[in-house]
DNA sequence: TAAGATAAGAGGGACAT
DNA sequence: ATGTCAGTCTTATCTTA
């Protein structure tokens, strides 16, 4: 019941892009309209094999696919709580008192622990977070992965679970090398930069996160994006921060400052009328920090 | 108006105490 | 653990072409 235009996830019923995850229920539901989509929450491919041709089409699922972002992956088991047999006969007593046992620990296992409580909280404003981004469901699963690793390790304790979800966030996606500033997370999780970055830290040296350098050409295609920027330009730009990766004069600077210097630069040169201001606004850095990569770049760019 | 310059302040890494 | 230092980046303001 949704269509894939453009990559968008579009409600079947009344065609606004407005679908978002409830991860408390598990299913996919059209914010605007109401519309229950079921379909996606199962689509991570079947846990079942057939053997044979026939059996194809009517096998029956055996509950939805696991996922991480589930706080009980997505496997549960629900005691009912009324004291009937599956013919609805009362139950004996003795068998009475077995189920009172079961649904006691069934309770404690499943969220009276508090580790639990908050991976829920947690994962719930997970999905909140993956809405406002638009960030891949790859990534959100690994953000949830990060963030259980944390949780287990008991780094979460006596921090702020938000900031924490969102450095768990921030070093998925760093991760998958799909850039997203800090500044970017920041917004959408209303947490303080600061505090985001103090968590990044923790998270990474305690959980021996391997983490990619962030590389600047990435950032190019980021930030054209936002202008209109013609692919030659383009390459120029990457040329332009090859050569000052080979001059070491890459290291410790802002990979978004200098893949915006690196676009200014070629910009000038292929007569593109672009502003310092312009460059500045689509990559999030200063103008101040342009000019002074520019200090830097021009000498051996000219 | 765009670009350059300067100054003050924040945050974090390295290193010594 | 705490302080200092060099270096980066940001914000703000002023000047220049």
């Amino acid at each position: 019941m949704v269509v894939q235009e453009n990559g968008k996830t579009v409600c079947f019923r009344c065609g606004k892009d407005s679908i978002v995850s409830d991860e408390d229920v598990g299913e996919l539901v059209c914010q605007n309209c109401g519309y229950v989509v079921s379909e996606k929450i199962q689509s991570s491919g079947p846990e079942w094999r057939t053997f044979s041709t026939e059996s194809d089409k009517n096998s029956a699922r055996t509950g939805g696919p696991t996922s991480l972002t589930r706080h009980d992956k997505g496997l549960s088991t629900v005691i009912s709580p009324i004291n009937r047999d599956s013919t609805g006969r009362p139950l004996t007593s003795s068998m009475k008192h077995t189920i009172e046992r079961l649904r006691t620990w069934d309770s404690r296992s499943q969220s009276a622990q508090s580790t639990d409580r908050n991976l829920r909280q947690a994962l719930s404003e997970l999905g909140r977070l993956k809405d406002k981004l638009a960030i891949s469901p790859g990534v959100i699963e690994k953000a949830a992965y990060i963030y259980r690793k944390a949780l287990n390790k008991g780094l979460i304790r006596g921090r702020s679970i938000s900031a924490m979800l969102a450095a768990s966030l921030y070093a998925a996606c760093r991760d998958a090398e799909t850039p997203r500033t800090l500044v970017d997370i920041t917004y959408a999780a209303n947490v303080k930069r600061k505090d985001i970055s103090k968590c990044y830290r923790l998270l990474h040296q305690e959980l021996d996160l391997k983490m990619p350098v962030v590389d600047p050409v990435q950032c190019i295609a980021r930030i054209s994006s936002k202008l209109d920027i013609s692919e030659k330009t383009k390459r120029d730009a990457i040329r332009i921060l090859n050569s000052a990766k080979k001059r070491n004069e890459s290291s410790g600077k802002d990979p978004m400052g200098l893949a915006a210097t690196a676009l200014y630069i070629s910009c000038i040169r292929n007569k593109i009328p672009v502003t310092q201001r312009d460059l500045a606004d689509s990559s999030g850095v200063t103008e101040v920090t342009i000019r002074n990569r520019y200090k830097g770049l021009r000498i051996h760019e000219k």
